[in-house]
DNA sequence: TCTATAATTGAAAATGGTTTTCAATAAAGA
DNA sequence: TCTTTATTGAAAACCATTTTCAATTATAGA
């Protein structure tokens, strides 16, 4: 279903329908983990052989830039994308099995209002993530 | 002064005090903005012609490893080192001087416990970083 | 449906940051 | 001072990512 409403974004975007791209939609829509580009690749090249990896790169890029996915930031890597979650979430991930979970962060407005006031800082974005073991893991 | 308590450290841990080490050491504690090796290697050419790309890297390398230093992760990139606050300290990063900001993020107990309770996550560590606009770049 | 056009493709080459290799050098303890 | 062994810089290797390019193909319009 996340598939299907990334191939319309993309085509309402402009940028054409073809079997690469739905081959990479198909499989990162579909993960709960996030993947690398190579990861992305040979996943999608189980249905879809004759895909190439720089289509990966290139669609991967064209899905971040309509904010369907987003790069995941790791101790280990920064190379590896995510579903976007709804509205401004936070990310949680498994240090065991990889799962990422959203949850949403609101609670953060009082700090960052009084560390803005302490530092005189103006402050435009903010990044939470946590690490930890999922339920499943322990 | 932040120098020479690290290159004790170094020394400390077995690590011996070269003319290279101390040319990294020296640009690296007193930045107030994350640098890359490239950017640490330029700057101490300056006073260290001789100075090698790579024993940049190695410095870095064993830097992190001591803890007097960490990765600084951005949207632009991923690749920048700034000196370790004391304690558990949060980064606040001003978006356009660069600068670097530590602060206490302790409030952060509840909401994390929270989560905890909600996803049946144990949670075993945090990153928050806050993004901004410094009172001098404003 | 057919055609024309321009986007998209995969393979190969290029790029750029990082790591490894290696022989020469130099720090530190005896 | 001497000896040992970590450390060095240069060059080569590596590896993820990007660019180039000619062939292919999705899509809009006839």
């Amino acid at each position: 279903m996340n598939a299907n409403n990334w191939l319309t974004s993309l085509s309402e975007n402009g940028y054409r329908l073809t079997g690469s791209r739905r081959a990479v939609v198909e499989i990162v829509s579909a993960s709960s983990r996030a993947m690398t580009p190579l990861e992305v690749f040979d996943s999608a090249r189980a249905n879809h052989p004759e895909l190439g990896l720089v289509s990966v790169y290139r669609t991967l890029e064209k899905l971040e830039e309509l904010h369907l996915i987003q790069r995941v930031h790791q101790p280990g890597g920064c190379q590896a994308f995510i579903t976007t979650g709804q509205g401004h979430q936070h990310l949680l991930l498994c240090q065991i099995c990889g799962q990422v979970t959203f949850f949403e962060g609101d609670d953060l407005e009082t700090l960052i209002t009084s560390i803005a006031t302490t530092t005189g800082y103006s402050i435009k974005e903010h990044w939470l993530q946590l690490f930890g073991v999922c339920a499943n893991c322990r």
